[in-house]
DNA sequence: ATTATCTATAGATCTATAGATAATGC
DNA sequence: ATTATCTATAGATCTATAGATAATGC
């Protein structure tokens, strides 16, 4: 088991280094000092290797997040929860390219990962939207947007990140964007004119 | 000079749908109906026909931006424009995915569209946040944030919309961050206490 | 003459499978 | 016995080049 473990890794690695279609098998297996063959005993196919590789990671960051800072329906705490994130993330490029990377990829014609992102993104959204609504300053039909418009400045954010990390600060970005859904949707509304 | 928009728009429509990495020379050329050595005597390689697709792609959409609505260097103008460019590219799934897909590929190692969009990006971050600037709502500090944050929505909305287009109203997201950006930003602040 | 295409092909990969061998757990 | 790995390989691709042929522009 401690193999699959360092198959997944490895595979975690090159997916993020070079896409799923940019990297092979023979590239993992070497990086584990398996053959080919070695790395398709432990998954059927490559397609079954990067849905593990997906499920995995995404229950340990998810595990890892929940147990620093555990979810209590509070808007704060949700709020609080997402800096940290991306806090976290500026630590971690390896990681944040691994899911910019696999999770635009996946929007291509018959890419295995479709089901894993659509299925995360509508997860994701539902629960911020709920903590959202929760906190009664949105109209209902607003918590789902401004989940989703949430959801986009992380990702958005990464991938310039990614490319110009020396010019993007993504923490000082994303705190701007918090400051902006306080002062201006979250607190009342200070009469529009 | 006709063939080689035809293998342009051939190739723009391959690297949508598979990204850089995972469309074939070959598949292009079958499209616009020529061998693979007939598309390699109007580009030198896969990866000059990428830079190319890029270049010419990317100036014909800045043009079309352009004329339906010129600049002028007023905040207000500016944020029409992102909203016309947001509405705009909800009729034209091809073209959001290609920049979407395209854009995340970059990132990877030694992939030829790095340099393209390293620049592309740190031109419409300098160009917004002149505007912002010219506004003068902003710390100027606070502009480059500001800037990157507006490409990131966009970007981010993106993935989200093209993996769940009824799910996800990229337009209307939009408009609730303008109208963050507007309450929460551009008016002079209600005593943040 | 020059430009556009084609055929043919070298030389790399890539995924996945079959079947043999080595290691491990009862 | 079962699990892990290897060797060998089939069968697809892929990129790019060389050299021949067809089409076009003076």
């Amino acid at each position: 088991m401690e193999r699959r473990a360092q198959i997944v890794q490895a595979a975690f690695e090159l997916f993020a280094e070079r896409g799923f279609r940019g990297a092979s098998l023979g590239q993992v297996a070497a990086r584990v000092g398996l053959t080919n063959a070695g790395v398709l005993h432990h998954f059927a196919s490559k397609e079954e290797l990067l849905i593990s590789v997906l499920a995995e990671r995404d229950r340990e960051d998810e595990a890892a997040v929940e147990q620093a800072l555990p979810r209590d329906g509070s808007l704060h705490t949700a709020l609080e929860r997402s800096r940290a994130v991306v806090a976290h993330n500026v630590g971690q490029p390896g990681l944040v390219q691994a899911f910019t990377v696999l999770a635009a990829e996946s929007v291509t014609e018959d890419h295995p990962a479709q089901q894993f992102f659509r299925e995360r993104y509508a997860r994701f959204r539902a629960r911020i939207a709920a903590d959202l609504e929760r906190d009664g300053h949105l109209a209902t039909q607003e918590t789902v947007l401004a989940a989703t418009l949430m959801l986009a400045v992380m990702d958005g954010l990464q991938v310039q990140w990614l490319l110009a990390p020396d010019e993007v600060d993504m923490e000082a970005t994303f705190t701007l964007f918090e400051r902006m859904l306080e002062d201006g949707l979250l607190q009342p509304r200070p009469s529009t004119p």
